[in-house]
DNA sequence: AACTAACCGAGACGGTACGTCCGGTCTTATT
DNA sequence: AATAAGACCGGACGTACCGTCTCGGTTAGTT
């Protein structure tokens, strides 16, 4: 695991082991720059002056700052809890699901950190690797459980196109976001997803 | 109009006027270098050298490579076509509308300038207005006068909600084109399309 | 006359005649500028700016900055009255001519302009051509007048080596301002007036 | 000592040291463009292009460009032999002081270095210093120590005024250096000195 | 306990680009 | 024709970061 470290996987178990304390405050002041700047404010040098620890360090663990910034963005997001237990109707749990995640994105590190980090996914591979891997899979697989378990109590078609919906329903979020910077309130969530129910029944 | 620019509207008609072939000029090596290289290739000092315009100039004409790069991106969109006529129904007229615009998306170029330039939307209140005045507005304004047809026509719902519809048709492309990475193909818009559609009618 | 001004001798009387007022405003944003940040601060632009003249209308009118504070250094020398007219002895004479001249190199923009313009003088030809023929060669006649009246009544040799005399009086003078840094201080011009005379007698 | 430059007397050993090469690379170039085109020809940018040492790697080391010329300049200096042992009388003593001083200035490099150096003089406080601690204060000890022996071997005055004396033979050979472009010759250094002597004696 | 490989902090270094200042030149309309 | 205004080219400035490279000094785990 721990995409986006340089690591090996199996350890050579020879000299110093690296310092877990290292690692955390690295992420911590990067996470604080994150915050107070945006990704855009983020560079290699702040973050070693702010968390004491060498610039050479940072390279030894992260290959560029945006992997840093990935780093920073899974700490948060492997927090959040998976998806409640569901014992409501399809559409409360999707309601309930995508709350959560716009409460994310509405706050300052996270949005900013996603909104940073889009333009560097098309030029830099592993970046975006990690990214889909490691954030939006995430997503993708909670999603397609909510709906699957929605065709198998029958509350949505059995043909339903389940990739389409969740494009349906991530794609305008992010569009919200990233794109026409129009606000991202539960009462949007509750019109998307009656939307894309009326599609999906 | 003429938005990014620093000129003045009614020019005071003072001094040396602004050469037109100077702006030409920084357009042309603008879209080349973006097209060689991407948004992260591009810098002020690459254009200056491949137009053979002083560095200076570019900043009396643009306040940063973000406007200029948008100022590129303006000059192409607006060479594009209207939507057509539209003689057929909604979902022929949709499909024949967004198709162009994928087709760009999917341009070396045009991708890659929309792609470079979100996340700065984020930091640049300046280049988010003149990017969805001028670029997002017209498909916006396309969409909208699409649907108000189709409900006129009696295809689609008179009570629709016509800016969910929208984010509904837009959301799911800009997504793939920026986060998830899925292929933009037409099969791609008759699925989505029809979906919508579903809804809508 | 008029030597770094670039205006022909007989002007071809045709359109607009230069205006007089405009030369003096530049002269005395000049000298302001001078004052207060020294040669170092002195820019042409700075000059059109603060002056309200034209920059190509400064151009027109001196080659360089160089030229200009020149000028600027010659409106205050040319007020300077001439040597006294002499009844006492020849000590007294030239104890009362290099008072008022250390006076003028002390004050700030006098002392800040001759410093400004020494390095300029062995790149520029010109510039140095009227320094010397419109500054120095002032003071070396005036002291040539003053040494050659004390021959003539016999408070001085008549052998004596006047060109060397002047460079032993102005050179210390000009070796404190310049190098050394040590103060311009009466006291200092009686020791060296003493000095001299004591060889010159 | 080594004023100018940045570095600590004590280095504290810590992180990569210096190169030795990166500095002589420097003033090596420095040296050859000051004699190619002279103070107003040194850029820190011409520096870095003819050294192929980066640029930053210069402002690591000095604060200006002035100070590099400075330190282009010690090095030239402290090549310079100390008085010769003195056997013979003060005035000869002087002379073969002097002598071996206004060929330095004569010579391309080194006047032109002293000149450019000037004016920066009373901007920069730190340059100054330098310059006076470290180039003049050379001279005057030298002188001193030359007229002190000349006071203990009675061919001078036991009360004479020695700082006086180095204003009356450094003064007018700067003077003529800097100001009236009056040539420095042998011939000339012969009569400063022996008019010197005259009021010394 | 000594060895030794890796970690780590510090800082030199070569680079790229930034955005700005200023120098000069030119072009236009106005006076 | 002189002037004001301002576009334009060009050179250099000093700075910010980048990513790499030595250094010296820890700090484990073998041997």
């Amino acid at each position: 695991m721990e995409t986006g470290r340089v690591f090996h996987e199996t350890p050579p178990r020879l000299g110093r082991p690296p310092r877990a304390a290292t690692g955390h405050a690295l992420l911590k002041a990067t996470r604080e720059i994150l915050a107070l700047k945006g990704v855009h404010g983020l560079t290699v040098e702040g973050v070693a002056a702010r968390s004491g620890v060498a610039k050479t360090t940072i390279y030894r663990r992260w290959r560029s700052k945006e992997d840093l910034a990935l780093a920073a963005l899974l700490e948060m997001t492997q927090q959040e809890p998976p998806p409640t237990g569901q014992q409501g109707s399809t559409r409360t749990a999707l309601i309930a699901y995508l709350g959560p995640l716009i409460e994310n994105l509405n706050s300052k590190v996270y949005g900013r950190v996603v909104r940073g980090l889009i333009s560097d996914l098309a030029v830099d591979r592993e970046l975006a690797r990690g990214f889909r891997e490691r954030v939006l899979a995430r997503r993708v697989t909670d999603l397609q459980g909510l709906l699957q378990r929605g065709i198998e109590r029958r509350q949505l078609r059995a043909d339903l196109d389940t990739e389409l919906v969740i494009d349906l329903l991530l794609g305008p979020i992010y569009y919200r976001l990233l794109m026409s910077g129009e606000p991202l309130t539960p009462a949007f969530i509750n019109r998307l997803v009656r939307a894309v129910m009326a599609y999906a029944r």
